[in-house]
DNA sequence: CAAATTAATGATACTCGGTATCAGGTATTT
DNA sequence: AAATACCTGATACCGAGTATCATTAATTTG
């Protein structure tokens, strides 16, 4: 799976550096969000400088190999993209565990129904949207 | 408007100081969010300085004077809130026009009929949400 | 396979939003 | 008017992220 998102690295003409492949194979060990510093902190004994981790985060989010998550305290978390999905870019439907920091993905949009009629009332034409439910997921709730 | 905001001050046991009473004056001239920075790019000539910018911003918002809004820029941008209405904290349906970046609140809340259905399914305890709809307003919208 | 070319790297300095500190100043209390 | 809070501006600082740039490594070309 780790092979999967250095292809497409290659096949989008990036190249394959060791850097990149530790930073890659770093990620894909992480279950929850992450931040860069945390990755470079992993990497850094292993001579990955502190720019090429943000730089190399910053790639594979373009590449939608990562999603941003915004979790509210000034700082981007990065976590492995359901990407492979049909719309990599509009996962905007998730519900956040305020414990750990993990995501899901509600599969079905809940808003959807609704946006056509708000957009009658608030005279918006809306275009997208962003639905973050907070709670707590089933193992950190005891 | 700006008189009632000043006695909240007040009551609360602030000090109603000239550096409050010019931020808090300057801060309902915008229609639109602002940040900290464009405050005090308008006060510094009157010798306000920028800790106190910061500071007073933060303390207006925590008296609900002031909503943060996450425009994704990276950086805090503050909007005078809807904070007569009956839940001044609990504004998380929103929507936003990416021209002018107004925005408005929506009065029902179009997502409250299903979190009950969500939190059976999701495994998740739902504890609040914040949804913002993206689009373009009437007045911008040509 | 070697040389030329281009991209990526790590170190460093820097930006930017925001906060902690702290001596001096200004409201309020007595 | 004196005492006592609180508030202020200046400054230094922090943390996340970016720009620069000389060096190094991957690819392309011959």
């Amino acid at each position: 799976m780790v092979a999967h998102w250095t292809e497409t690295l290659k096949d989008k003409g990036f190249r394959l550096t060791a850097p990149r492949k530790a930073i890659v194979d770093q990620v894909s060990r992480y279950a929850d969000p992450f931040t860069a510093e945390e990755v470079y902190q992993h990497l850094k004994k292993q001579g990955v400088g502190r720019a090429t981790v943000f730089r190399t985060l910053k790639l594979l989010h373009e590449l939608d190999i990562l999603v941003r998550v915004h979790l509210e305290e000034g700082c981007q978390h990065y976590q492995l993209g359901v990407a492979t999905s049909s719309h990599p870019e509009h996962h905007h439907d998730r519900i956040i565990c305020r414990m750990c920091g993990s995501i899901s993905y509600l599969d079905e949009c809940p808003m959807k129904k609704n946006v056509a009629d708000i957009a009658k009332r608030s005279g918006y034409r809306v275009q997208g949207r962003h639905l973050d439910l907070y709670g707590v997921c089933r193992s950190c709730d005891q």
